[in-house]
Parts: structure tokens; sequence; C-alpha cells
DNA sequence: CGGGCCTCCTGGTAGC
DNA sequence: TGCTACCAGGAGGCCC
């Protein structure tokens, strides 16, 4: 699940949950969650104690201000997620990451398969260094102009493209569907098969969808009708009254697309 | 060097 | 019912 949109609301849910709260302790129920070089017990040092007082974004990761130590960063893979609980309940099944509030509340971070990960970074800009992220797909310092010119003359297909966190971060395999669907874009189209004004219209699509998202799911409710992402999920009828939708494979990731939509 | 394929993980489900 | 095969919204690596 976790795309751009996804960590955006778990981003507002940590803030209206979570933050601010002071870490009394923590519990990392299976090391293999940690960012190489990071063990329980160093997590442990830099979060002990400290107020958890502001959340950043940046594509796909999720950013806690942990007092003068740093950021804890989360990456949440294919099926992460973050859940706050009173003192006394119990925590999610595969809570990997768990923290234990002085108020005796707590934040899990749940993941079902071990595709995630939890890093530290002295500032968020280390950790996209260090994660070689690209500029956030939401980023305002990402104009037509700028992301145009990143795209334009590329090699290799428009989907993986967009899925190429170290370009644009925080498109992921669903998001990406639905961005080219509304852009009139295949799939498998070649990036310099697009001239720059198919790039502008794709940036003001991207940012169309990931935002109406961001606040859909932010807000518990659905995607707006017409976008494919729901008619997946519904009927797989194309919203434009083309029939069924196409499930196909792009780069071996499961695609959904209308081919008199996008061409 | 772009694209296909494999692997890491775990669990749900379709199919036999 | 029981077992297997395949699939899932991420990402890195390898090979041709």
């Amino acid at each position: 699940m976790p795309e751009l949109p996804d960590v955006a609301s778990f981003e507002a849910y940590l803030n209206r949950a979570a933050i601010p709260h002071t870490v009394a302790r923590l519990s990392v129920s299976d090391e293999r969650i940690l960012d190489d070089g990071l063990t329980a017990q160093g997590l442990g040092r830099r979060l002990k104690k400290a107020r958890l007082s502001e959340t950043r974004r940046h594509g796909k990761y999720l950013l806690v201000h942990a007092g003068n130590s740093g950021w804890l960063a989360l990456h949440f893979g294919m099926t992460g997620y973050p859940r706050f609980y009173d003192a006394g309940d119990d925590p999610p099944g595969h809570t990997r990451l768990r923290l234990d509030f002085t108020d005796g509340s707590h934040l899990a971070i749940v993941w079902q398969r071990m595709l995630g990960d939890v890093a530290f970074a002295e500032t968020p800009g280390e950790l996209a260094e260090a994660k070689d992220l690209g500029p956030d797909a939401l980023d305002d310092g990402v104009d037509a102009d700028r992301f145009a010119a990143m795209y334009t003359g590329r090699k290799g297909m428009v989907k993986p493209a967009l899925m190429d966190q170290s370009t644009v971060a925080g498109i992921g395999n669903v998001y990406a569907d639905e961005i080219l669907f509304q852009a009139g874009v295949h799939p498998k189209r070649a990036c310099n098969d697009l001239g720059e004004k198919a790039w502008r219209t794709m940036h003001r699509v991207m940012r169309r969808v990931l935002r109406t998202a961001s606040r859909r799911r932010s807000e518990g409710k659905r995607l707006p009708s017409g976008y494919l992402l729901r008619a997946r999920e519904t009927d797989g009828q194309c919203p434009n009254g083309h029939g069924d939708l196409e499930k196909t494979k792009v780069s071996g990731r499961a695609t959904w697309l209308c081919s008199r939509c996008q061409a």
C-alpha cells in the first residue's frame, strides 16, 4: 500500500495521535527491519527520552523528529503501517517496532512482511542522500520545467521511470497506473517518445492525483469516481466507458490500464 | 544498458 | 479438506 498518499495519511495520523509524545523506551521484535548498521540498542539510545515533536515526509519515507539526536525514518515497504494505542491495550500482530511513551500509550509500527526499513538520520537531507532519493514528488521546487527536464529524452519505459525513487520520490506501482491513465499515456511508452509538452501534462496530472489521494486517504475517504484505482477495486470497468480494464505486467509489476484511453 | 527475472519476506486465495 | 502455486501497493541485484 504505502506510496506517497498513504505515507501522507500516516503522517497525518501520527500528528493526530502520537505527536508530541516522549519516548520512555522502545522494543524491536525483529532486528531484520533495522537499517544496515543500526541495532536495537543504538536506536534505543537515540530515542530514549526523546520528544517526538514534528514529522516530515520524503517520498515514501516518514520522518519523525526525535529531540536533538535526529530523525527516525520509517519506510513501510509493501505492508507496513503505524498504529497508536492506549496503555493496557495489546499491540497489533506483526508489530516489529514499538515505542512506549511516558504516559503509557504506545506507537506500533506493523509490518506483515519484512519488507520495510527503520533508519535514523541526523537530518532529512541526510536520509535522502543515504537512500538516494530524488526530490519529493510534491515538492514545489519540482515544477513543470524541472520535471519535464528530468524525463524528456530519457531512456526506458515511462512507468518504471515514474517509479524510480532516485529521480522523483513517492510514486509506486499503484499511483503510477493512476497518473498514466489520467495523462492518457501507455505505461510501456518510451520516455523519449514523449515530448516536453506531454511531460508537463504528466507533471500537472501527477500533482493533482497525489494531492487528491493524500487528502482523501488522510480523511479516510474513497478516491473520486473516475479514478482508475477506484474502478480497479470495484467493477474493473474503464471509467470512460471502454469496458474491461486490462491487467498486464510492466517490468514485473502488475499494471492496470485502458488501451483505448492510453496510447 | 534497458528490460526481464530473481530474491527478500509472509500470508491470503485460487485452483486442483 | 489439503496442498501447491501464485500473487501482493517495495526495492536491489544480476544477467544478457
